[in-house]
DNA sequence: CGGTGTTGACTGACCAGTCAATCTATCTCG
DNA sequence: CGAGATAGATTGACTGGTCAGTCAACACCG
């Protein structure tokens, strides 16, 4: 949808400000009042704009969410597929996932809060839509667990969907106890939680044999 | 709000049984269209009612919802605390609990499904009204893994309410895959999770010592 | 001037919640 | 036993307010 590839950049980057404005105000205003109980006009005032400058920029309130989430999504399906491409042992990739994560929570936590609670839980609406891309970044943590499981470092036993889907819940979790100030969030605590996970859940997928191999 | 506490079984119950019929067809249309996407009056006709009847028994649209959240809540609470003062090995404990949770996914796909979905994201609102109902469960399941970290069956390095999250998060994102259809959801796949979650979740939690007494 | 950016009043649809009327079952008392 | 009384159950048309999206006019820049 940004169809700028006009030539004037000082037309271009004042246009984009606005909107960007725009979206990044949204962001606020979903976090603090939720998607369904905002108005568009909230999202306008926040914004400091006039309410129809939102409908220039956006064809309907769902685009800005929509917007939002795909912009997010697809630098973390970027990182998954860079992490995925490197030759690096499986604890390393899922740390490097979680830690992309817990980073985007940390650098942006109402960005994060909006893309959990609006999207990826909101089974009839927007998640309905965007469930192939959510897919996408499961597959490929399920594919890396996989390739683990075929070099004898995972146990076989345990499905690599399942074990995705543990993984990614795992962590999904984390960021929704900090959201909801169920877990303390200290730049300490984050830091550690990065670890805390990949512990948690490579401990229990490692082969015993793999265990012995990184301690020894 | 049940104040029927009048002689009659038949009234008693006939008065029930409506309120009853209403909030099992609310829980289809929410898990169906969403709670904000659906109309009061959809309710009603799911139910085979009249519109007002709803707002006999319930106050509002929202209060359809606390009491379905309430209800289911309250049981699991209450199987949690039964487990808890048995005196079982955490790893039975954690299992019963995510036995318990993925057989109420299996009896009601439909009620889970609206828990999950709606009241986690309604979070903002009046979801927050829950956020000490559900932190409930999560200090309950973090009080037996503290224990099991005294006893030295779990290690201690990982904080008992991370790793309590951890382990729900995994669940609740088993239970998301099943509701999105990213997971196969068959009789054998729901029984295999159960164990899964738990060698998971437990494997990264316990010392090299239990590990060892647990085998041999 | 032409086109993009910007404004905010307006409208049309929608829907939660109200309410007055009707029905049904049980109770009371002559 | 039956006429009337009482209270809850049930009905659905209606209202009042809300809000997404439109649009016609204006501002600014090249």
């Amino acid at each position: 949808m940004s169809s700028s590839e006009r030539p004037t950049a000082s037309r271009a980057k004042a246009t984009g400000d606005k909107r960007r404005v725009i979206l990044d105000a949204a962001v606020r205003v979903f976090a603090r009042q939720g998607f369904h109980a905002c108005r568009v006009s909230d999202i306008a005032d926040e914004a400091g704009v006039a309410y129809g400058l939102v409908y220039h920029y956006f064809a309907s309130k769902d685009e800005i969410l929509d917007t939002l989430f795909l912009e997010r999504w697809s630098v973390m399906l970027q990182l998954i597929r860079d992490v995925d491409a490197e030759p690096l042992p499986v604890r390393e990739k899922l740390l490097a996932i979680a830690s992309f994560i817990i980073d985007s929570y940390q650098h942006d936590p109402d960005l994060m809060k909006v893309i959990i609670v609006e999207v990826t839980r909101a089974a009839n609406s927007f998640g309905n839509t965007h469930i192939a891309t959510i897919r996408e970044a499961y597959d490929l943590i399920g594919g890396m667990i996989v390739k683990a499981q075929e070099d004898g470092v995972f146990k076989p036993e345990i499905g690599s969907r399942f074990a995705a889907m543990a993984f990614y819940g795992a962590i999904e979790q984390l960021l929704t106890g900090w959201i909801f100030d169920l877990l303390p969030q200290g730049e300490e605590d984050l830091e550690r939680a990065k670890w805390l996970v990949v512990e948690t859940v490579c401990g229990g997928l490692e082969t015993p044999a793999a265990k012995q191999a990184r301690v020894g």
